[in-house]
DNA sequence: TAATGTTTGTTAAACAATTCACGACATTAA
DNA sequence: TTAATGTCGTGAATTGTTTAACAAACATTA
């Protein structure tokens, strides 16, 4: 755990949101930008913005702004883009395929290196680059992979899940509607989508006048 | 707005959870239920349980639990109005095929009734039951439609955003990086994969001890 | 150089959500 | 009937997050 393990938690689920906008405004040649500006583009409010960047010191200029280019840098540094982690994937269905085509390094560092699936099929073959293997073949396969996005059938779950553990897996990207079970220092994110979509109707029909947004959420 | 307005945001976010889980329950035929039992299913503290359903009045008995089948009971007709909303799907890519694909309806009631694409090739086909439309007809065929699902290029983010509230949307569910501009009244749910998993990365290297979930969040 | 405008970083207050802890009551077993 | 146990509902305490407001710092302009 480093110094930044004061940072709240709200703020750093921003961060990777912080990082891509910037990105963008440098690609754009931007050199300077204010919190004001920021908070049109990502929507989130500029006071909260200088808020969660001041956790990290002064990155800014009174006056004048941010530097786009040394906040760049900065989060670069912060976000560990420079090594990119490794990431597998589990269970090469509908969502799984859309995940693997997708290409997730575009404008992050995060990579799909391998996926796992049941269905000799598929094994042997490539999705988006990605090479599939058996899923007999995890514990053999997974190496230095630290998290897993799981897109597996809502039975296989719980099994796939203590599977991972046991080969070192310390994150999971859960999208299935199991809330599975892991030991402390496992970290679990559930995107659960029939939920999301249950909830944004219901926040549509009893809070129609705010304007609030997330999942990643959660 | 109805008598439920005042009901937490965390709260109302974890509804249709609930909600799943107590179907299950009933499935499997019990007949009662705890909120520490509950707990351990959802991973949400037994007291936050009890806390967001006292928030619906008395559902419980002390000493003994909830009913199942009451909880049930209670829990569709407090979404049921969800299950009349239509949902539409924009953009039959790799995501929109997978979500097209998926049965939204097995565990809960929310369904997509029709897709848009701008691909000739794709129009008049059906993808999972589902007719997708050319999105030139948008605006003819978008009847009663309350909530959209986004899942067209970055590009197209803003424009069509813009088509559907003029066509009468008022919550859309958005899976591209852009972070939509919509008027008052009109919400909006992201949920951005990328962020989710750099996210995921950034809890595993600054705060590997604790056990948290989320998305959805949200 | 002075005057003016801009924007940060931070304080404090407001707001939101979670968790503790306990009284009240239900159930069960003896 | 009584004692032991289990469980809810909720007030109070705690923890977490957002927002408003503003002095200080700097930029810009004349
Ligand atoms: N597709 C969606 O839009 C959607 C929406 C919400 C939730 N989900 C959830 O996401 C998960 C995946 O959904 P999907 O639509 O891609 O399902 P799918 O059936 O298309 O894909 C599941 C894949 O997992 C593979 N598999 C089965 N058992 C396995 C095992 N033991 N090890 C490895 N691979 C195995 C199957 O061969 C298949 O390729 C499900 O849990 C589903 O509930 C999907
Ligand atoms: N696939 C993923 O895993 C993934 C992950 C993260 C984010 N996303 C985002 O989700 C969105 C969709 O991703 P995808 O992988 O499905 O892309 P995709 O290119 O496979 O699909 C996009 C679809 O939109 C259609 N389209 C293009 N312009 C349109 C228009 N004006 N009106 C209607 N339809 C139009 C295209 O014909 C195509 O079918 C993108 O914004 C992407 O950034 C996808």
């Amino acid at each position: 755990m480093s110094d930044q393990s004061k940072i709240p938690q709200a703020t750093a689920k921003r961060l990777p949101l912080y990082y891509r906008f910037i990105n963008n405004l440098h690609i754009q040649g931007k050199l300077r930008v204010s919190s004001k500006e920021l908070s049109d583009a990502v929507k989130v409010d500029s006071a909260t913005i200088r808020r969660d960047f001041s956790y990290f010191g002064a990155l800014g200029k009174k006056g004048y702004g941010y530097n786009v280019e040394y906040l760049l840098e900065f989060f670069r540094k912060t976000l560990d883009q420079d090594e990119s982690t490794p990431v597998a994937l589990i269970g090469v269905g509908n969502l799984g395929t859309a995940f693997l085509n997708y290409n997730f390094m575009k404008n992050n560092n995060t990579k799909i290196e391998m996926a796992f699936d049941a269905d000799a099929g598929k094994v042997g073959t490539e999705v988006g680059g990605v090479p599939i293997y058996h899923i007999d073949q995890l514990e053999d396969k997974l190496h230095d992979v630290g998290a897993a996005i799981l897109t597996v059938p809502l039975s296989e779950a719980q099994t796939i899940t203590e599977r991972l553990i046991d080969s070192g897996v310390t994150g999971i990207l859960n999208f299935t509607p199991a809330r599975i079970t892991v030991p402390e220092g496992v970290r679990v994110h559930h995107i659960d989508l029939a939920v999301e979509l249950q909830s944004l109707i219901y926040f549509m029909k009893h809070y129609p006048l705010d304007n609030e947004d997330d999942a990643e959420e959660e």
